[in-house]
DNA sequence: GCGATACTTAACTTATGAGTTAAGTATTGG
DNA sequence: CCAATACTTAACTCATAAGTTAAGTATCGC
């Protein structure tokens, strides 16, 4: 089975309101310090540090470290990968959806041509 | 606090891989059977059932139940919904950003004007 | 140098998620 | 009717995620 992994990561970063919200501030292109990102919430500094870890483990997110400063910055690439399969998913039910529909069609208008199609009596 | 748990319900449904596979069979427009989707994986039944109970509660599946079977199909609109707030996110970081190499020419110059004590005479 | 600042690490608690087995309910078919 | 089929529920294990506090390290500003 191919599985990747990197799809884990990416979603169960995304599933998290905090990280989505931090993600949402890093998203207006600026590189923002880590107690900057940690200003809004009410949760520990660890706790953000956590966070911070996890985006990075999931590849959305970079940092650089300068003196005692950590600037964090998206990175769109992973959230792109999610995007594609979501797309592709959805996608592909869409465009079966059409075709069922199309199909559908197409039999009521043989069925109208020819006789009516009923069940087998039962 | 603008915290939609629907998300946190769509993407933690999403992050895990036996999920987005079932997912990925139910996009293919039919109505499985649990039995027929749990088929696949080398896991047992209420493993499956409780997978198939986190894709319900994320909006990301319906059951209908016939006699003993219950048939599951997608309901794309919550995979819209995550679509768009991945779409919303990465979009405004590439409006801001024209492209990479304008962004990195742009750190530089903010590193340049930020520290003009190191590196004195450049 | 020294204290304040900015982050880091460690150790721990608590909650949740994914899996299991075993037993239960409800339909269907012979 | 009875037994197989298809799902359901209950109870439990184990691993990991999210938070905490406390203490540690590395700059920066005076």
């Amino acid at each position: 089975m191919t599985h990747d992994d990197s799809l884990d990561r990416a979603f169960s970063a995304l599933a998290d309101p905090t990280r989505r919200a931090m993600l949402t501030k890093l998203g207006q292109g600026e590189a923002v310090s880590i107690s900057a990102l940690a200003q809004p919430f009410d949760i520990s500094l660890p706790a953000v540090m956590k966070h911070i870890a996890v985006l990075e483990a999931a590849g959305l997110v970079e940092r650089r470290k300068t003196g005692r400063t950590v600037h964090c910055r998206m990175r769109p690439e992973q959230m792109q990968a999610a995007i594609d399969w979501l797309e592709r998913t959805r996608a592909f039910w869409e465009t079966r959806l059409d075709s069922l529909a199309e199909y559908v069609e197409a039999q009521e208008r043989q069925s109208a041509a020819k006789e009516p199609r009923k069940e087998t009596g039962k």
